[in-house]
DNA sequence: ACTGTTCTGATTATCGAATTTATCTCGGCC
DNA sequence: GGCCGAGATAAATTCGATAATCAGAACAGT
């Protein structure tokens, strides 16, 4: 049902072959989901349903629909009659996200490292060399989103926590760390040069994989709430 | 938001005067999901557009937008694009379910229990008085479901992680219990007479009150465990 | 000068029809 | 006899237009 956040390289006019299988929602939906979150559709935003059409070329049905699924993850907030906004930013919402995150990844993670068999891991050995592989940011001399990167990070921490035993459980941890994103990419930009990003993932695969809960628990949950120091400026 | 399921005859042109206030979608999703929960759309039954459209008096559009709602709720399933069908319910998918419902619940209760001040003390009082003095069945000789009930007892279990300080946890712990009602309902009617539910509920109150999480959490978890035994039979 | 009201332009929510896509049926072929 | 594909049917998806609704401006009354 989700499907990966691809580049969305296009002219709405013209779809290319393989995007044709898929409906006209989901790609819409998959386009302004990207929109959102890589901020060039910014926070608290009004979403007009015509200019929409316009941007995106597709009829008000499609676009309505593709709100409707944003809303129900949180990215977009429906106003009674009055259409749709993207979901505003707030340091509030912020911790209230991040200590979430921290209660259900650190029941995840547990029941990963009980229960993860060698093809968990697996996973986590590759996710983890695939994201060591691929530069943080696009520029060395400040932070510009990566994409690829992006998905990358996001496939290791899934994968840290894919052996727990609920698809339901997975299913709200990546909800949350999608809501998350936006909040993460505003941390990098305070963030850059200060941290070191990758060694905090080899750290938690090392616990992870020597199966020592408490301390890939602790190092986890720091890793989130790293971010949030770099963020207390931001909304001061 | 989810209002009762009213009868809703009326034409598109001349809506009444309080029904006016919502949106049709709304109120479509509202009887949508009212029926599924009570069964009138029993698991796994196919969902045509056309169908609905003449059963809820609407047109494709809010038909298909509350069925994209009641996806993201997983009451109910797209499929690529042979349109929707109610989510089919089994043992493997409900004891995911539980499992998860108690990862999450139990960490909710410990938080309010932590954190919870006197007006969350009130509202877990309020709550269980308003379930314990109305009847769990409408008939006394075999189970039938009370919609009342149904309610009351969604707001106990709420009020009691009411005080967790996270709307978000809050929000999958609904969630989870909606998606659990269908599978309650098939319990109770073997559980019937053998189980007194009230007095349970009794005791999970009572250990929250007292701030005894661990007691409380316990048997918390031994009422939503309980129901499961109650079901094997069920998908055997 | 202030509050409440009506008008107006803009925007959303909804409909019914047209289009695209899947499913089913039947006949020909191996 | 079973398999494959073409045509017919049913269904989902999408569109363009209409009706309902809202926010803001101009206006009138106290």
């Amino acid at each position: 049902m989700i499907n990966k956040t691809e580049t969305l390289q296009r002219t709405a006019t013209q779809p290319d072959a393989q995007a044709a299988q898929e409906s006209l929602t989901s790609r819409v939906y998959a386009r302004l989901r990207a929109d959102i979150l890589a901020g060039r559709l910014e926070p608290a935003r009004k979403l007009k349903i015509e200019d929409l059409r316009k941007s995106y070329g597709a009829g008000a049905s499609p676009i309505r629909e593709a709100l409707s699924h944003l809303a129900s993850d949180h990215l977009v907030e429906r106003l009674d009659q009055r259409g749709f906004r993207v979901t505003d930013v707030s340091g509030e919402e912020f911790n209230e996200l991040r200590k979430t995150r921290c209660w259900l990844e650190e029941r995840a993670l547990r029941e990963s490292i009980a229960h993860g068999g060698p093809d968990w891991e697996e996973r986590v050995v590759l996710a983890a060399y695939r994201l060591s592989s691929v530069p943080w940011s696009k520029s060395a001399d400040e932070y510009v989103v990566n994409g690829e990167w992006e998905d990358l990070h996001k496939a290791f921490h899934m994968a840290l926590i894919s052996a727990c035993g609920s698809a339901i459980l997975l299913r709200f941890c990546s909800q949350l760390y999608d809501q998350n994103i936006r909040y993460r990419v505003l941390s990098n930009r305070a963030a850059y040069r200060e941290r070191d990003s990758s060694a905090e993932h080899e750290a938690i695969r090392e616990a992870a994989l020597a199966r020592d809960a408490d301390l890939a628990v602790e190092r986890l949950l720091a890793h989130y709430s790293r971010t949030g120091s770099y963020l207390r400026d931001t909304f001061d």
